[in-house]
RNA sequence: GUGGGUAUAGUUCAGUGGUAGAGCGCAAGAUUGUGGAUCUUGAUGUCGUGGGUUCGAGACCCACUAUCCACCCCA
């Protein structure tokens, strides 16, 4: 037999149950937070049409052009392992006729997504994200909600010292004006631009901003900011927003130069920044997107949602101590001598599971000295050693192990003694 | 796509051109019915892959691959 040589593709990882546990308690206490806010659980495919993401996301953004897990099928259908959770909600929004529920809509989730780039610390090609999205409300104060639930989520885990960011991007009446504005601007260092940038210029020049060559940076410096350029509407929302986080007491710096690469953002976008995550700070990101539904084929409905990096939510988290989330421990572990104490033990630990009680009993034929090693090394709270003597007699012993006490009762008497936990 | 570091046991890592190593973990044993401490013993290696230099390469050189970090971008 040729042995094969196993591998992990590039990007990825095994979650051990150790921190697989991590990403459960993170899950639980998102899932409690958000259902406090109003928010249902949703759980869309991994994969969606091509489609869905070109138009969801944006034709010009990174993430499309360069970063999707894009194959086609055996029925030759152009499917894409979703890079991003958004596009996933809205269109299910739609699909299934979510409009004519009581608004808003208000969905959690949490999944793996997809991108192909390469890999560094906090950034990987499988990587989970959770977030929500809250569909048909047009008004700030949703925005504010959105915020909130981020902070009371980060509260719970005992972060209370990340920088929100926040910013406003416009809307379809104020961003081409400034557009142009930018584009005026920019017209007379063209040349030193970077080659990145003289595309953007033309396809989107708002990204122009955010660009960190230092020749960009020197010319982005003193450009105008959409912020400074904001319609009525636009601006009076964002005082809003301000007003909104003012009155719950979370602080925020406004940050002129967030754009967000996704194409979908409008108004109110947001960050949430780390120091303990290598370069990639950004935790957690999100905003308005009130295009968004109209664009994959709704009625014209806003929304806001963000997304955060669980991976990188984890290192913030490790980086302010380690963080120990206990697993279970047997109760009982049996420990017994012979084909026939098995047999009359292992009818006893089947009662027992039968009742969710954790037991646990050797599987490995090891010897009486073995599998008390072994019970000690799973820390099992009790041991009881059967033989074909206890089993005639009907009296055994019952270890606990933490002191070493022994302590003698009946055999007919353990599973009532384990479920009711008198020893 | 571009740059730099790294690659040796399950894992963390030593290893000066001359026999492949340690800690931890795993397994067996130290009075044939009792764990933790200690001790003994054992198993697991294509030394990332392929070339080259050399009497001789885990070590030196080249290429490739993987991995980590960084640029770009994002969570």
């Amino acid at each position: 037999m040729v042995k094969m040589k196993v591998s992990l593709p590039k990007g990825t990882k095994d979650i051990l149950s150790e921190e697989m546990r991590k990403y459960r308690y993170i899950e639980n206490v998102f899932s409690e937070v958000c259902q406090n806010y109003g928010y249902g659980e949703i759980n869309t495919p991994v994969f969606e049409y091509t489609e869905l993401f070109q138009r969801g996301v944006g034709e010009t953004t990174d993430v499309v052009q360069k970063e999707m897990y894009t194959f086609n099928d055996k029925g030759n259908r152009s499917l894409t392992l979703r890079p991003e959770g958004t596009a996933g909600v809205v269109r299910s929004y739609i699909l299934n006729g979510m409009n004519s529920l009581p608004q808003p809509i208000k969905l959690f989730y949490m999944g793996k997504m997809y991108r192909y780039e390469n890999v560094q610390k906090g950034r990987y090609r499988e990587f989970t994200q959770i977030g929500v999205e809250a569909i048909g409300s047009l008004i700030p104060e949703i925005d504010v909600e959105t915020i909130s639930l981020l902070n009371t989520f980060f509260n719970k885990l005992n972060i209370n010292d990340l920088q929100i960011r926040i910013n406003s991007i416009g809307c379809k009446e104020c961003r081409p004006k400034y557009n142009e504005i930018l584009k005026d601007y920019y017209r007379n260092y063209l040349d030193d631009l970077c080659d990145d940038c003289k595309i953007r210029f033309e396809k989107n020049p708002l990204r122009l901003i955010d660009c960190k060559q230092h020749q960009c940076m020197a010319i982005s410096k003193n450009a105008p900011y959409l912020l400074d350029n904001l319609c009525d509407e636009c601006t009076d929302d964002f005082n809003k927003v301000k007003e909104g986080l003012d009155n719950l007491g979370i602080r925020y710096i406004v940050d002129k130069t967030i754009v967000r690469g996704l194409d979908y953002y409008t108004k109110t976008v947001f960050e949430f920044i780390s120091e303990n995550v290598g370069t990639q700070a950004t935790i957690c990101g999100g905003g308005r997107y009130d295009q968004l539904v109209e664009m994959l084929g709704g009625k014209p409905t806003p929304g806001i949602g963000f997304a955060m990096g669980v991976e990188r939510l984890m290192m913030e988290i490790e980086a302010r101590g380690v963080m120990l989330i206990e697993p279970k421990f047997p109760v009982l572990s049996m420990v017994t001598l012979g084909e026939a104490a098995y047999k009359f033990s292992s009818r006893i630990i089947d009662e027992l599971r039968k009742e969710d009680i954790f037991v646990d009993i050797d599987v490995m034929g090891r010897g009486l000295k073995a599998q008390m090693k072994y019970a000690d090394k799973m820390k099992s709270k009790y041991v009881i050693v059967l033989g074909d003597e206890e089993i005639k007699t009907n009296k055994c012993r019952i270890k606990i192990m933490e002191s070493g006490q022994e302590k003698e009762i009946s055999v007919d008497s353990i599973v009532n003694r384990i479920k009711e936990n008198k020893i």
